[in-house]
DNA sequence: CAAATAACCGGCTGATCTGCCTGTTTTATG
DNA sequence: CATAAAACAGGCAGATCAGCCGGTTATTTG
């Protein structure tokens, strides 16, 4: 599995159109960043405030920034949800590479399908999946936000799929068990999520070990 | 199984507290009546618009209620907020014992587990659900909904264990890998629901197969 | 250096929501 | 029937938000 390649690959076929690889102007530049520091100050408004809470005054606010300039890089809202959204599945899928990248340089012995399961459960507890959730959730209400949502899920949805086709070829006529694998552990882990307020640790521990059990079965048939 | 008997205790801990049973006079009809059809109506806000499509102006026009009417039910929009959690969780409980007990009624020779594992995929179907949904969500990032949420989320989870563990005297020593079952079937369907615009029916099916050979699993080790 | 362009600033307006308040109608009670 | 109480009606004020606009500063370009 040639990890940085992997990487790479992803990466760029979900990195939010907007971002042109390094530009060189010092307005170019500057420009990127405070639309970037406008954009966390988005994912911290979801996390802490709910898809209601990610209002243009807050996230100024937050940022630091005027609402002039924040009505000069997004006019509207909804256009700054749309920016939000790229991000966050960008983000998504790097904070995942990132972790399971590392757990397989340094545990390169275990089962990498074990290793790439509890690096997704480890990506589902970042503040980055909260705000994915929460747009998730807010995207079903939404016709707005569900249609720059929508695309954006299927493309992250694609680009997984085919990865694991591509990365793993070993397993090429498992391909199938290996996409259910998946589906399964994303299903388990975001409603995990959701009821581990009321579940607790204890019973979140027991489920999550149940479910790498039918993972790990499924590979052994 | 004494069905109907698990009925009763069920629905009768999660009844909301303000419903007095069967009230007679004229008056304290009419009022829990309309109450009732601002609940529906909330019900339904929650289902189009999500927890921030709850408003008070909303609640009153779909359930053609005067906001003075909604006034002198609930004084502030919390209030509101509270009585749907305590309905929605009532609901919830309702409409999954209405359909397990028709399924066993029904077809009693399956698997009670696997009987009771479709029914609880076809209750996580429902409006209601959806709304349930929206206010487990919000209630991470509103602390004052939260503190009408989780305390409900609670005793609704509490009940739940302990009907299973009254209800099935006959598997008294597997009520651990009961309630691992149950959790895992609560985290597997809330997940599948989130993801399912992205999923489709197929996958949907595919991993459903999975949890409940999964499930079966925990019986006959 | 001057004109053009991009980034940034903050006030204004209309819409919406919540909470509160004063009346009005309907039902219950003595 | 008269009085009390409950249910209902809708207007008003304060706060917040989205969108818009004219003006200002900093950077680029000729």
């Amino acid at each position: 599995m040639p990890g940085s390649t992997m990487q790479k690959r992803m990466l760029a076929a979900m990195r939010p159109a907007t971002l042109g690889d390094e530009p060189v102007r010092w307005q170019q530049r500057k420009s990127a960043q405070t639309r970037l520091k406008m954009l966390e100050a988005a994912v911290d408004c979801l996390v802490t405030g709910g898809y209601a809470g990610l209002t243009t005054a807050q996230v100024a606010e937050r940022a630091a920034v005027s609402r002039g300039a924040m009505h000069h890089h997004f006019a509207t809202r909804i256009e700054l949800v749309a920016a939000v959204v790229d991000h966050i599945f960008y983000q998504r899928i790097r904070l995942f590479l990132d972790d399971y990248l590392a757990a397989m340089a340094q545990r390169g012995d275990e089962e990498l399908i074990d290793l790439a399961t509890q690096a997704h459960w480890r990506s589902v507890q970042t503040r980055e999946y909260a705000a994915y959730v929460e747009l998730a959730v807010a995207a079903r209400t939404d016709p707005e936000l569900n249609a720059a949502f929508e695309p954006a899920a299927r493309r992250y949805d694609e680009v997984w799929t085919a990865e694991m086709i591509e990365s793993f070829p070993q397993w090429r006529d498992q391909w199938h068990a290996m996409k259910l694998g998946s589906d399964f552990a994303i299903a388990v882990h975001s409603g995990l999520l959701l009821h581990r307020p009321v579940f607790g640790q204890d019973r979140i521990d027991m489920v999550l070990k149940l479910s790498m059990q039918a993972i790990s079965a499924l590979y052994k048939s």
